[in-house]
DNA sequence: TTTCTTAGTTGATGTAAATCAAGCAATACA
DNA sequence: TGTATTGCTTGATTTACATCAACTAAGAAA
C-alpha cells in the first residue's frame, strides 16, 4: 500500500492516478483527464481508528465511499434492537450504494481495523457520470454486481448449512484477496466470530465449532484470526454441497 | 389494468404516459417530451402465459424489464443444481437489475400467471440517462433500493423464524398492493407454496405450517392462494419479534 | 503481581424446522 | 366414468443448530 501524506487541510494529499486500487473502484478505460476530475470531487480522509464509525444509519446521505486501506463492516439495527452486518469491505470496494434511494444512511459502517476511506460526494458524482460515459456506466456495473452479490448472500442464507456459509465467506475472501494481488491462501480476517455470525445467520459458537472441523479435515488452519486455506479444492466443495 | 392492443408490429401499442403504473417504474418528474423519447424504445410485449420464462440464465444480457400485469418471479440455479429464488415482481416492478455487470443474465425469469412486460433495451437506456439526468437519478435510486431491499431480505433470512419470515413476505406483499391502490387486506397470491417456502429458506410443509398456525390465531385467513390479513398489527409484530 | 475483561473454544442439552410419510381436493387425462 | 397428477395439508420422527454453561488465553487495569 503506497504510503500518502497527509497535507495542510487535513485530509490526505493522494491522487487516484497513484491508487494501486484504481482497476477496483474505478473504470481501467478512463483517461487521465477524466480521473482528474473526478480527484476533484473525491475527499481522502485521515486514517479511521478501529470501531470508530464512518457514518451512522440515519445521518443524511451526500455521499458514498471507497475503502482505501484496511476494512469495514456495514450493519442496520431494526425495530426490535436485532442487528444485521450487511457486508464486509475491503480495499478498492465501495460502500454506500443501499442509501443512494433514502434522504438518510441506511446502515451504519465501521471501521474493523485502522483504515482510510475515500468519500465521494454523490451529487457530483452524478453530475460527472452525465458528462462521462464510462463512469455512468461503471456505477450501473458496480451496483449491479452488488445486486447479484446479495443474491448470492440469500441462496448462502437460504440453502447452506453452517459449513457451507463458512466456506463461502472465506472462499469470497480469498477471492477479493486475490484480486489485490495478495495470497489467497493465508489471511488475517478483520472481523471477530461475533461479526461472523452475525453475518451468516449463525451463532458464535457455531462459527466455532465449524472453523474447529474444518481444521480437523485438513481443509484450512485455524490460529484465532489467522486463516490458512490448505486444500481449495475441498473448501468449493463445501460451499456447493447440499446442506 | 387499462386494456392495451395489439399493433401490427405484433407487439402492444401502448404508451408511458397512458399506463397507470407511470409513478412506480418512471420517475414522476419527467415531463412528457422525455417520456415520450422513452416510450420509443421500450418494446412491449404480447401477454406471456404463466411458467413462460422471460429470460433464462445465460441468455446474453441486452434489456431490463418492467412488469406491466401479471407477475413473475426470478431464481437462479447453482453448480449442484439447487434453485434460488431471487424476487417476485408486480406490476410497476422493474427486473433484470442484477445483470448489468454481466454479459449474461445471471438469474431466469419466469411469469408466474398470465403477464405482460415492457423491454428496456439497457444501452439506450444509458445514451437516454446520460441526456436526462433525472433519469439517470431514477435508476440510481432503483438499483439503490433494491440493494435495501435485499439487506432487508438477509436479516429476514438470518434473524428471523419461519413464522417471521412468513409474515415479512405478506406485509411486503401487502405494501405492494397497497402502492397500486389496491387492497392491502385481500390478495391472491400468484406464487405456489413451493416457491415461497424456496424464497424464504423453508420447506414447502413448514410454510404450510404456518399458514394454518396464523389462521388459527386469527392474524389471517387463508384459502389456498387467497390471502386476508385480518390484523395488521399482530402481522407487523412477527415481522419484528425475535426468532 | 493479581484481578478484570474480552475473544474464543468446547461440552451437554433443548428445540425449531427438516425429513419422512400419509392423506385430501381439484384439475387433467384416458 | 374412473385414474393419474399436482398443490397443499397434517402427523410422527429426526437432526442441525441454538442455548446454556464452563473453561482457556491474552490483554488491560489496579
Amino acid at each position: 500500500m503506497t504510503q500518502a501524506n497527509a497535507c495542510e487541510h487535513g485530509f490526505i494529499k493522494a491522487s487516484c492516478n497513484d491508487c494501486n486500487l484504481k482497476g477496483l473502484c474505478l473504470p481501467i478505460a478512463l483517461d487521465l483527464r477524466d480521473v482528474d476530475r473526478l480527484d476533484n470531487i473525491i475527499q481522502r480522509s485521515k486514517p479511521i481508528q478501529a470501531s470508530e464509525h464512518i457514518y451512522l444509519a440515519g445521518d443524511p446521505f451526500t455521499s458514498i465511499y471507497a475503502v482505501r486501506s484496511g476494512s469495514v463492516k456495514s450493519y442496520f439495527v431494526d425495530d426490535e434492537g436485532i442487528e444485521q452486518v450487511t457486508g464486509f469491505f475491503l480495499p478498492g470496494e465501495i460502500f454506500g450504494f443501499d442509501s443512494i434511494g433514502s434522504e438518510q444512511f441506511n446502515c451504519s459502517v465501521v471501521a474493523m481495523e485502522t483504515s482510510s476511506v475515500c468519500e465521494i460526494p454523490f451529487a457530483r458524482l452524478e453530475e460527472l457520470s452525465l458528462q462521462i460515459s464510462t463512469l455512468q456506466h461503471h456505477f450501473f456495473q458496480l451496483m449491479s454486481r452488488q445486486i447479484d452479490s446479495n443474491h448470492q448472500m440469500m441462496m448462502t442464507l437460504s440453502k447452506k448449512n453452517a459449513d457451507g456459509r463458512l466456506a463461502t465467506l472465506l472462499s469470497s475472501l480469498s477471492r477479493r484477496y486475490a484480486r489485490r494481488n495478495l495470497s489467497p491462501n493465508a489471511m488475517r480476517l478483520p472481523m471477530s466470530r461475533l461479526d461472523i455470525g452475525n453475518f451468516l445467520g449463525l451463532t458464535i459458537e457455531t462459527v466455532s465449532r465449524t472453523f474447529s472441523r474444518m481444521q480437523k479435515e485438513g481443509i484450512i488452519s485455524v490460529e484465532g484470526r489467522e486463516i490458512k486455506i490448505l486444500d481449495h479444492d475441498r473448501l468449493e466443495d463445501i460451499c456447493h454441497k447440499p446442506g
